[in-house]
DNA sequence: CTGAAAGCGCTTACAG
DNA sequence: CTGAAAGCGCTTACAG
């Protein structure tokens, strides 16, 4: 896996481009003085500064960084690990992300899943292989043995999941689940069901807060498993839910996220299902989607734009000190009780 | 530009894994040998080739891409520039571009703009520096002869817009543009406003082409200019077009895009105003967002996805062959109609 | 089938 | 203030 034999791409392209020596030649100086005066460096005369840095824009002259991390001994860019680029979730936080890194001279190295419900390890490969000095992962899979051989070889930001001794950006699901449930709850529902994806290691805590809090009041839990997290993986499963024989048929749902909340949606309509008249449904993420006219869905806001900014400031903080204090924050989700729910009918 | 003097940051991680000549020194045989082994090149023995590639699965070891170029003298990472990860356009064709890329042993670098309504040459220079060997850009700006000097340095991907001798894979705006008036025109519209943002250079087909499908039929051509594309710059215009005295708020609107389509139809909800009954909107992209129950926003479909794969096939094929012929792959837009348009309340 | 040498574009000590 | 040398991790000719 480390060492594929199979690899040696036959695409390439060729390099070109001026390098610092070629700046060296024309000005008849040291490649070190051209190095340091790009650089800003000291050790250079103002003058002699100038000619390098008007020769370099002339000639267009730009850095090769791959050169200079390798001769540095050194790596100053971002990898981020994106389940899917097309949940709206995850493209705020690449948003949110690169807006962080923008302006503070660091590449951004992406990876996305190909398949989300079944996170490949290869993925962060990707990104270990590009030299990246720090590895933002939005699904940090395995076991913590796993992680602890990963972040032997590179520091990791380990988003919506806490790992022990790894730096820890995420949302408290358990809340997040449990208001949901209670909301629905407080409305006069009991018979909720949750609509997830498949279980991975590291990410279940959703599902079990639903869990804990519909045996809390009382209530059987019921659990549907799609075959992703997608709102296209989501339709069959969503389908085959509200398509149940009548009085088997829940009279809320409790999404995992909003893709699968919007699953339920398309599923209701499909078979004249209103909502919340025959069904109140809760999603996840409170994506923007979820607050527009016409959808006006109930959701738990994590604010994906703090967790994405606050991955980056995480991330930027380890590049600059490895030996600085694990962080592990955690933000508190809140319900965003939209026109999605309201009191069962027969109630 | 080209050298930034204030460079140099601080924050940088160590190197640190196991290299080739670890190997090489552990199994007491040349560098080249395990570079050749590792490539699963010829020249070694089959017992050899086995022990090597033992060696390196057991040490974790993971090769230096960026060394292997720069020794290579070759360049096998894709760069991609968007102009806006959180419109679904782009991460649409984030996506497609990464499922092309995947499994073929090339990177994703990327650059985002932050400012996507006035595009930033600097961007791509970010892709430059880190060695792209191809760039495929959502958003090439500036005149012919600034691309020009681009492609001097890399092969470049067009998107959106066409680009005498560069690859370009677009759509054809001027046909989805005379499509959505005409829609519009035949349900008996006669006041029609376009929303757009700010002109930059090589994007103003669809409203030039909105304005002479309008001028063909006669009517005055009304175009509003958001601050910029996403839904929340556009809501502003949004409102100071609806709030028009009586008799000069169109009848309907054609927005660029699905983005500030939905700010119209945030405006409109606020304003008291039904869709269609009192104001027919078309957007453009047809998101996947647009085909939401409840949204049933009619739009013209570009094919996002089929542009992001054409896309990323015109860069493994240019990777693959410099002196490839030149591509200009141009797909045909169509109008997606829903429930957002209709006819004129008095007409 | 295997190895010694040169070099990719750059930076970091170390000398002047 | 400036330069010669060594080296980052790797690959590519070139010799055996």
């Amino acid at each position: 896996m480390s060492a594929d034999p199979s690899e040696d791409a036959p695409g390439t392209s060729p390099v070109s481009g001026a390098t610092q020596s070629d700046l060296a030649r024309e000005l008849g100086v040291s490649r070190t003085l051209v190095s340091l005066a790009l650089r800003g460096r000291a050790g250079v005369s103002p003058a002699m500064r100038r000619r390098i840095l008007e020769t370099a824009d002339r000639r267009g002259y730009r850095r090769n960084t791959m050169a200079a991390e390798l001769a540095g001994r050194r790596r100053t860019s971002v990898g981020l690990h994106l389940l899917d680029a097309r949940n709206e979730i995850y493209s705020t936080i690449l948003h949110s992300v690169q807006e962080e890194l923008a302006g503070r001279e660091r590449r951004l190295v992406l990876a996305v899943d190909s398949a989300p419900e079944h996170p490949d390890p290869r993925a962060v490969d990707t990104l270990l292989e590009a030299n990246v000095g720090v590895v933002i992962s939005t699904a940090v899979i395995g076991s913590e043995a796993d992680i602890a051989a990963l972040t032997a070889r590179v520091p990791l930001i380990a988003m919506f999941r806490r790992v022990p001794g790894v730096d820890s950006i995420s949302s408290d699901d358990d809340v997040g689940a449990r208001r949901a449930v209670e909301h629905l709850a407080d409305l006069g529902h009991r018979r909720i069901a949750h609509l997830t994806g498949p279980l991975f290691s590291g990410h279940s805590d959703r599902r079990e807060s639903y869990q804990r809090s519909m045996s809390a009041m009382g209530a059987p839990a019921d659990v549907v498993e799609a075959d992703g997290y997608s709102r296209d993986a989501g339709l069959s499963a969503a389908r085959g839910l509200l398509e149940r024989p009548p009085g088997h048929r829940p009279s809320a749902v409790f999404a995992h996220n909003d893709e699968l909340a919007l699953a339920i949606r398309e599923a209701a309509a499909d078979l004249g299902l209103s909502i919340p008249g025959d069904l109140s449904l809760v999603g996840y993420d409170n994506s923007r989607t979820a607050g527009l006219t016409g959808i006006d869905l109930t959701t738990v806001d994590v604010a994906a734009a703090d967790l994405g900014r606050a991955a980056a400031a995480a991330a930027l903080r380890r590049l600059e000190d490895p030996a600085a204090a694990v962080v592990d924050r955690r933000f508190a989700p809140h319900l965003v009780v939209r026109g999605s729910t309201g009191a069962p009918r027969e109630s």
